[in-house]
DNA sequence: GTCTATATGGCGATAGAC
DNA sequence: GTCTATCGCCATATAGAC
């Protein structure tokens, strides 16, 4: 335990921001979290909007870079989606509401991610051309990419944004069973998604 | 415009309240939607929470039984699935937001969810059965229906739910271009999940 | 039923002691 | 750097005139 007292408010901003989003966060449940005053966030960080926009930054280029990153690699249309299964699968399992978060910050002020994607400096014309060509390896598939890239995204986080819904309504409500059928997903997507790109 | 008091309050709050969920939404606001005093709201629903409540049940029954509906209709597997898409994509093109206020807000207080499916009476279990068996049609398919149904309600959903963000990035910020994207969204759904349900 | 005015509590933010 | 105390504002909710 020999964080900074800023690390510490940052990891714990991080939880609780993740979980109830910039609007139902409030900042004594952070300080609380953090196990300090409340004034010591101010302190380091000056307002919630500060530390809310360090957070979002951080996680949003996180999970968009491994998007990124993972499709521009060299190898066959089955491998890139393969790989990019197993990495996502597993990066969400160890944080399953980064997602949801991610997605209703954005469309609650889509100002945040615009000005951090020109502060990375994304050229998101440059993402089209990644998906259609690839270093070297042959396209994508006879589809529409960019059709490919939101299924597989949908089929991959849907099952951790509605799992409430969906634990209670197919699973009777038993987390074990429902961790069950997460832990299967990563070979059905696998499998769905190479007969969907089947010539 | 012979419509009740109540009845613009409740569809002032049903508007709001899907754009910006119950923490991100202000009484004034809906007060200011409805053309009226922000006394009146109280006066009609007593508090945000039951104003809330209305709303989300409501709305959240709509959706969920069309899922249910659609799957426990006659026909076969391919019937069932192409009926169930060409509905749903018509229903949340009407309502955008729908599917991503349900989630949040069950996410939120996954106890409105349970105590509203008490009230419908609604038996977790049925809801299996009904997919695997159907009136008097096929078995779904030899996969785990669960992992069908998930897969395509994380492929309809999700163009809507992540669309600042994929309009952005795939589209160059082009709403039109985005519009023609989401009006393919239905053919191509319905070619994808037929190619994963084959032997 | 509908309004204005106000009570009440909570939250973000700051002042100031240590 | 860290705490206690408090300010100022805004949001829900209510009181009371009309």
């Amino acid at each position: 335990m020999d964080k900074t007292t800023e690390e510490k408010i940052y990891e714990a901003a991080r939880r609780i921001f993740i979980l109830k989003g910039m609007d139902g966060t409030r900042m004594q449940e952070i300080a609380d979290e953090a196990g300090m005053n409340k004034a010591l966030l101010h302190y380091y960080f000056r307002s919630k909007e500060n530390l809310f926009k360090a957070v979002f930054k951080d996680t949003f280029s996180k999970f968009f870079n491994k998007v990124r990153e993972t499709l521009i690699s060299d190898g066959t249309t089955s491998d890139k989606l393969t790989a990019f299964i197993e990495y996502y699968v597993d990066l969400i399992q160890a944080n399953p509401y980064v997602p949801q978060f991610i997605i209703n910050e954005i469309n609650r002020d889509p100002q945040v991610m615009k000005s951090q994607m020109f502060e990375s400096g994304i050229e998101p014309q440059n993402i089209i051309e990644l998906l259609t060509k690839g270093k070297g390896s042959e396209k994508l598939s006879k589809m529409d990419p960019r059709h490919i890239v939101v299924s597989l995204l949908g089929m991959l986080i849907f099952p951790f944004a509605g799992r409430p819904l969906l634990q209670m309504v197919y699973f009777n409500d038993d987390p074990e069973a429902y961790n069950q059928f997460l832990s299967e997903r990563k070979e059905v997507v696998k499998n769905m998604i190479l007969k969907m790109i089947e010539e």
